[in-house]
RNA sequence: GCCCCCAUCGUCUAGCGGCCCAGGACGCCGCCCUUUCAAGGCGGUAGCACGGGUUCGAAUCCCGUUGGGGGCACCA
């Protein structure tokens, strides 16, 4: 039997984190079982559903390694609606399910108002369809649905606290409990490995299973990622689109790493693996059960260590798409003819150990492509004390008549000034920085300078000593 | 209210009965390096929730308590 695992997102939004976790467990147990991972596309939901977001999932998919064509899909769920009714259909020909005309209210005034679930209350009234009537499971009345899950071991529920629960809507549709089973089945799915959230709903899905005759597959419910109040991560008050994380600037290398490490980590003291290690390592039955906040801190720092690892052509590569913009990402603050690749390469190697997230490139490099420096008010306040303006001219003075505009002159002749004025280096460059890049930290000041220009540096010098007066 | 799951430093984890008075990583703190800031090097801070068992021996096994979390729609 080969093992065939699937990935079913609905098309609600953004592509959600937790969700790309669980897409990338569903890929390596596949190709660890020389499987198949299926992509589903559950978009029944026809009010909150839109085709963009499909395009959003296929694309996010992609960027953290799960590519079209190396998996089977996507299909849409909308696709098999014949299959869900004829299952549904069967499942009432056969008596396992009953229609029912209940309100929701006039259970709640049966059954009190701690809520109780559905209290069977049409189980024998033998409706056949009609409007406002919906298809219920008749579940057990006694025994136990057991579990089997890789990571949780047996999980055991009792059938007489499972309600009849509602599988077709009184229009005919089935609802996810059942639509989800129907196309498992159908597409012969073995391992369903998911979020921990739908622990509850298997009992049920695995009834149905074996109602529609069909031996049920293995689970894994695999921990929720949660954030720092250790509540499962929500679109309202958490930053959870993988997008808004590619971005900002985030490796997809980083990012699938980070990812797998949370409830998980592979041998040896070390967290920051090339992917064919966690390709090979990973097993669903070490997956951590206990929640994994999603600490962005530590993402970054994956992120700056895998952005370190880059070459600098690498790198400079990386960078282009905050270096002009796309559809998703703003522009940067030059106009586009002024950017200089060559002055940029010429950086690139400075502010590659500088970078958390790609997207830092920006404010580290704009003063190079600006007519002028965004000014910090802020540092500019700190920088230019008293004494300031004393030692920008006597800078101004020195450079002016520095014969070769390089860095380590340029370096000698501050120090010199700054020795003048009883400064070390340190504090004599925070003026000249301020002047010319506009913040009191960013690259390396003389390196700066040097891919600035004489022409364009002195200008800055000039105009911030007639600022200060 | 009911059902289910979970419990090692602040966080992510290693540990699967003796190798652990618990190891790594992020964070934080200090030192070194240093033109700012990073990077890099060195060092430090901090944890087995609690109570009972089982055992010669428990972070590791069992039970309970407490504390978290997830789920209880004609959403998915």
């Amino acid at each position: 039997m080969t093992v065939r695992v699937r990935f079913a997102p609905s098309p609600t939004g953004y592509f959600h984190v937790g969700g790309a976790r669980s897409a990338l467990q569903n890929w390596i147990f596949a190709r660890q079982h020389g499987g198949v991972f299926v992509l589903r596309i559950e978009d029944t939901d026809v009010a909150r559903n839109r085709p963009e977001w499909t395009e959003g999932i296929l694309s996010a998919l992609a960027w953290i390694g799960i590519e079209p064509g190396s998996y089977e899909g996507p299909y849409l769920q909308s696709a098999y609606a014949e299959e869900h009714r004829a299952a549904a259909e069967k499942l009432y020909r056969s008596g396992l399910a009953y229609y029912c005309d209940c309100t929701r209210e006039a259970t709640q005034a049966r059954t009190g108002s701690q809520y109780r679930g559905y209290d069977g209350y049409c189980r024998d009234r033998g409706l056949g369809p009609g409007p406002g009537r919906a298809l219920r499971f008749r579940t057990p009345d006694d025994g136990k649905t057991v579990v089997v899950d890789l990571i949780r071991g047996e999980p055991t529920f009792e059938n007489n606290l499972i309600e009849d629960f509602v599988i077709a809507r009184a229009d005919g549709s089935a609802v996810f409990l059942l639509a989800n089973v129907v196309d498992d089945i159908t597409m012969g799915i073995t391992h369903v490995i998911r979020a921990e959230e739908h622990l509850p709903n298997t009992p049920k899905q695995q009834l149905l299973w074996q109602a529609l005759g069909h031996e049920p597959p293995v689970w894994a419910h695999v921990p929720v990622v949660v954030n720092e109040k250790r509540q499962k991560l929500s679109k309202r008050r958490d930053k959870v689109a993988l997008e808004a994380y590619r971005d900002e600037g985030y490796l997809a290398a980083a990012m699938r790493n980070y990812l797998m490490l949370l409830g998980w980590a592979p041998s040896g003291d070390r967290e920051i693996v090339p992917w064919s290690v966690i390709e090979s390592e990973f097993r669903l039955a070490d997956v951590n059960p206990s929640p994994a906040y999603f600490d962005e801190r530590k993402l970054r720092a994956f992120n700056g260590e895998y952005i370190r690892a880059l070459s600098v052509g690498e790198f400079i590569a990386a960078c282009q798409p905050w270096l002009t913009g796309t559809e998703t990402i703003p522009a940067p603050p030059w106009q586009p003819e002024d950017f200089d690749p060559a002055a940029f390469a010429a950086v690139a190697p400075l502010a590659q150990t500088r970078m958390e997230v790609l997207s830092e490139i920006v404010p580290a490099v704009a003063f190079l492509f600006l007519d002028s420096p965004i000014i910090d008010e802020a540092a500019w306040a700190k920088a230019m004390k008293q004494d300031a303006a004393d030692l920008l001219a006597a800078a101004i003075a020195a450079y002016e008549a520095l014969p070769s505009w390089d860095a380590g002159s340029l370096r000698a002749a501050l120090e010199a000034v700054g020795a003048e004025h009883g400064l070390r280096l340190g504090k004599a460059q925070a003026p000249v920085r301020v002047a010319t890049t506009g913040h009191t930290v960013g690259l390396p000041l003389f390196e700066s300078l040097q891919v600035l220009g004489r022409e364009r540096a002195l200008a800055r010098l000039h105009e911030a000593l007639s600022r200060l007066g």
